[in-house]
DNA sequence: ATAATAGTGTCTTTCAGACAGTATAGT
DNA sequence: ACTATACTGTCTGAAAGACACTATTAT
């Protein structure tokens, strides 16, 4: 016995003459925040290379915000799957397979692109510089990794009986050789009573295009929170590294220092020993661990 | 000095010539994730109800899934912000302003709607149960409060030298008298040296519509996360409670059991004394306490 | 020898888990 | 008196923070 809806169809009678282009649609896209943490300059033959935390971002070749520099994205095709449309950009920008990868957010403003209604789900891949210096994509000159680093410049809390207003300045650096950009984020959460609300907005913007500085800033809130509790770091690492080295990545990342002792400790169960050891430093050679897989408690 | 690109279009030339119909566009649209935590039906004078963890869920009226259970939500009309979509789609549900909303995850597969391809931006709303008995929205008894239950049934890992894969089989149920609907959701972790990815699957469904019960999953996986480290409780309690009735929205939402005296010393801090008491129960009065805005440290 | 990093030991405080105990309303 | 809940005290062990100490290499 076929269901039938109350028109007397059935499904495949309903499937075949349904119409879906009634309305006007929105575009789709994806944006890609790929990240990933690599060495300064050697200062000294005894100096270890400073590390800093690296975006790729793409400078525009046409408007609208000709000559700023936006994220890595594209349109999704019809008959693309959102996760896919992201892995192929991916492998466009930096052409490297395999790499992680997880979903942050979709905006949906509705006059977020001056050019027409655009909704952008974003994503942030995390990639070892050693497999990198590869090529940076073939649109070459016009990809660019930008250091980047992010800090709350003002916070301000406003109590009242029953909640509070919550204000936070936020700002976030971008630099590549002499190209410098910027930008001020300003979050802000409400409670009243049982009311809560959070939103974000861009204060002030140099040279990023579209309300990507919103979303790079959005990123590395993510990363930050993730690394507290997730293996995520070792996507940003070498297969062999020194604990040093990973305490950097870590350093680099929350934006602060932390001590060896108690690092050392936190990490120690996720990491395993090769046996190997650092050479040629003008000091006491180092360890070089890898990822210990015999970690882990729950999937997600 | 008027920017012009390659095809040498000033900006305002460049938007007023751009022409946004080249290609076919996915429809979008918003699906909601609305919680309440609820008292079930009082047993003897002296015993306390049990309290559950409902969702609302309306029946499909039409093809595809007719008959089935699925999430309420619409499609964003192309000059809607996705946000205010969502909210929208809330009030016309549950009929209330001012309730706490966050985004959860965009869903992208290509075949998810068999009537055309559709992208979903899922969101999670929490409401306080004490509001609600109003009424579920005017398309009433098609809509319905379904308590639902999600539980681990089987874990496995795999390890291998340079990594692991890790399965689970989640088991979701949701009920409303005599209705029954469930669901076995499979997640995938795979880790291989730097190459990590983690996906999720819909192994078997009963009664819900398209993979709205991976959806489902989802929301109760964040929920279960963030009750942990955030406030965000307190939209499920009226505005006065007890410490009991807290620590079981807490039990209802984590799926598990916790410790008076433990659970106390741990929430202490957001929570403030009223001075009133509960009475008319057969057993000792319970302090009712309101949440305490003076708690808080960062706006995400 | 020295500079610069590698690596360890331990004290203190905080917090989570477990459990046992006392208190008090309504019938 | 009894039942069901309200509320408190304290022991334990694990983890986080702070800091001082020893070890080892290339020049």
């Amino acid at each position: 016995m076929e269901l039938k809806n109350k028109d007397g169809l059935t499904e495949k009678e309903f499937l075949d003459t349904y119409n879906d282009s009634m309305y006007k649609k929105p575009s789709f896209t994806v944006d890609m925040l790929i990240f990933t943490v690599s060495d300064g300059p050697r200062q000294s033959y005894r100096k270890l290379p400073q590390k800093s935390l690296k975006i790729l971002m793409v400078k525009r070749g046409n408007h609208p915000y000709m000559g700023q520099w936006a994220l890595p994205g594209g349109f999704v095709s019809i008959d693309e799957n959102i996760n896919d449309a992201a892995y192929r950009e991916l492998k466009e920008e930096v052409n490297i397979d395999n790499i992680y990868m997880e979903q942050l957010y979709t905006w949906g403003a509705v006059d977020r692109d001056p050019r027409a209604r655009v909704i952008s789900c974003s994503y942030m891949s995390l990639v070892d510089s050693s497999m990198l210096n590869v090529k940076a994509g073939d649109d070459a000159d016009d990809a660019k990794w930008f250091t980047v680093s992010s800090s709350l410049i003002e916070q301000k809390k406003e109590m009242s009986p029953k909640g509070y207003k919550l204000r936070e300045l936020v700002k976030i650096e971008l630099s590549c050789g002499d190209i410098c950009l910027s930008a001020i984020i300003k979050k802000k959460k409400n409670v009243e009573g049982r009311v809560r609300n959070t939103d974000s907005e861009i204060v002030d913007v140099h040279g990023i295009a579209f309300d990507h500085s919103m979303i790079i800033q959005y990123g590395i809130d993510r990363l930050r929170n993730k690394i507290e509790y997730t293996d995520i770091v070792f996507n940003l690492m070498p297969s062999e590294f020194t604990l040093t080295e990973l305490q950097q990545a870590y350093e680099v990342i929350l934006g602060r220092e932390l001590l060896k002792a108690n690092f050392r400790r936190k990490i120690m169960h996720m990491v395993k020993e090769t046996g190997k050891f650092t050479a040629d430093a003008g000091h006491r050679p180092s360890k070089l661990y890898t990822f210990n897989p015999d970690w882990v408690e729950r999937v997600f």
